[in-house]
DNA sequence: CTGAAAGCGCTTACAG
DNA sequence: CTGAAAGCGCTTACAG
């Protein structure tokens, strides 16, 4: 039976003290190699494994991250996780998820995070796609809580993963450019979100790149989802003729369904009547008929990317001076001072990776080519 | 500043001890209602929120629940979390993540459970589709570990939550066998989940009560996913003419897409040249064309069921006798003792939730309809 | 290189 | 109805 023994049996089967044992099992210099190796070796032959509770109240590390993961509908969330889990899987960590219902406003969100505080067992925070509640975010981490956020952040002041959804964007609507279309229409996702502006902006740019002025009639507001795409392709093809677009740029794949739905009822074809291409690449995607034509997010690499960061994070903050953030010893200094005696903060790191153009049925386009936008493309 | 504040700073500002916080902290009776009643006045205004790291060292209750998943590439994996995680969403306690790597073997995923024990923190666990972890977790519930197993159960032994897979397998090959097909393939998924088998008898006693005997050449093992759906289906595909199935029923909705594609390939049509029904309603089959006809598991329901089954044992375990399972006092008792003292155990509850054919048009009905196979409908 | 002692924030008998 | 004290399993100065 594993997790029966305590630091104490350990100590007494090796003839030790348990600071000793402590300090093994914390990895800190100083201790006899041929003590530290008989340690060791009890502590494989009773499989012990500490009390990351008693750790943890005692001052040491913390062992457990927090992820806030708003939207578990959202379908990328199982590789996402799997990136974060997977990397996880080899260090002392353990992840808790605090999740928050769709419905719930940006009120509850900071709730959870404040729960997540005060219970005082996180060494640090994991923020996906936190939308609005960035901002409290950008709060915890200048006090010195660790966190990294996983896209759509409004500040870039916070340790950040993403992608460049403006380049998605802008390489998206420059592929139906390039295959003739020039009413193109986009479906926007809600304007809480940062992506939301981005793919617009991307959208907008290839369009005046190429001269065309865009027509505001042909952009409509969704809330990422099925109904609304169905909703705003409606809406498009009930334009005069001479209005309607002979594309669709929507800024999710979820809502290009709901397109997918909409051509159907109006008895159109994708892509002999109207080209299609969505955002995402979500698993459905490839088996959707058309097969839809979108960018493709590197999900589980943003989780892994993500998570790698905030541990290296974790361990840069227990090396200096152990000061292990903990919200008892913040609250006890004034903001003010705080800030002063701070040096300047450096410039959170920021990591952008890459996404892909798939190129599938839904477009028109006949060859199944991958191109791929690099950080790089960034056009801003 | 939520947490800066501690049991003994409620009791100062409350003028009583930090024992008397405690109780109320701890709903305990014997509280005087004036003294309680300010108590939670003042836990309030300071936005107070115990240590739980402290809470559960010093005796109390856990307040984490660990969620065993493996397979996050599994479909359905975000609407059961989100089952999952609403129901946790307003109880004092939160989800700890244990994941495994689809590759681990058995072996890994003991260590995992092993490791979740050993740390201590876990008032009980949620084991999601163990499959073949499944005994060692009957083992822990027998030592007094709260565990529900949600789906996938080799012995009936631990409380579990789940569906009818004879029964939902039987429905879908007996609506095929009502359309008129009589040469029926089977794609069944991997053996080390029971799953796999009690759709494969569903399918059995569907195809016998109707006096067709199985054909062993129509009955193929994937893994669940749509290459092995391609695969097998392509090996039907080259079967002789009199041999080959009107119709396949795939153990999942992903080995179901994986048949699609194999269609295309030979050239052939779904429902024209072959009926094909899946099972588990993933999100995809409504927009896959044709749209697959399948049976829908209630995942949302299933995750909600099985952690409000284990939420509930957690409040008896406190209940009785305050002895709330810890390995410590638990291996200090040698296990023949242990068995001796217990009374016999009562049946550990099981609930099955329904499932339900959707018909959609890969079948080759025409009607819409959703027929729902109650828990009652058990054929075994 | 090592150990005794204090303490992290809470709960739980025990004694009023 | 209430409190003082011990203790949960660990870590961390402090003192050798």
């Amino acid at each position: 039976m594993a997790g029966k023994r305590t630091i104490e049996d350990i100590a007494r089967l090796a003839g030790v003290s348990k600071t000793t044992v402590s300090r093994v099992l914390n990895h800190k210099p100083d201790v006899d190699p041929a003590t530290r190796e008989r340690i060791l070796r009890i502590i494989e032959e009773q499989s012990f494994v500490p009390n990351i509770a008693a750790s943890g109240l005692a001052g040491g590390r913390n062992r457990l991250i927090g992820m806030l993961i708003p939207s578990l509908t959202w379908p990328l969330i199982p590789d996402l996780l799997r990136g974060i889990a997977e990397a996880v899987e080899d260090t002392p960590y353990e992840l808790v998820l605090y999740s928050i219902k769709d419905e719930d406003l940006e009120r509850d969100r900071s709730e959870v995070i404040n729960r997540l505080l005060a219970t005082q067992l996180t060494a640090g925070l994991l923020a996906v796609f936190p939308g609005p509640a960035s901002e409290q975010l950008t709060r915890l981490y200048k006090q010195g809580f660790p966190i990294v956020i996983i896209d759509d952040q409004i500040e870039q002041t916070t340790p950040w993963v993403g992608t460049d959804n403006t380049a998605g964007a802008y390489t998206a609507v420059r592929h139906l450019i390039k295959l003739g279309h020039r009413r193109i229409a986009h479906i926007q996702g809600p304007p809480e979100y940062l992506a939301s502006h981005d793919r617009y902006n991307g959208y907008r740019q290839a369009l005046l790149e190429e001269g065309i002025i865009p027509d505001p009639d042909l952009v409509l507001v969704g809330d990422f989802l099925p109904p609304t795409g169905r909703a705003c392709a409606s809406t498009l093809f009930e334009l005069p003729l001479e209005k309607r677009p002979t594309a669709i740029f929507a800024a999710t794949d979820q809502m290009a369904y709901g397109v997918l739905t909409a051509v159907e009822e109006y008895g159109l074809s994708v892509p002999r009547d109207i080209a299609l291409v969505g955002y995402d690449d979500d698993a459905p995607s490839a088996h959707v008929r058309p097969a839809l034509t979108t960018i493709r997010q590197p999900i589980f690499e943003m989780g892994q990317s993500g998570i790698e960061l905030l541990l290296s994070m974790l361990s840069e903050t227990h090396r200096s001076t152990h000061s292990d953030w903990s919200p008892t010893k913040f609250g006890r200094s004034s903001i003010g001072k705080d800030r002063e005696t701070q040096p300047p903060e450096p410039q959170p790191v920021r990591i952008q990776l890459p996404t892909s153009l798939v190129v599938r049925e839904s477009c028109g386009a006949n060859s199944h080519i991958s191109v791929s936008t690099s950080a790089g493309d960034d056009l801003r």
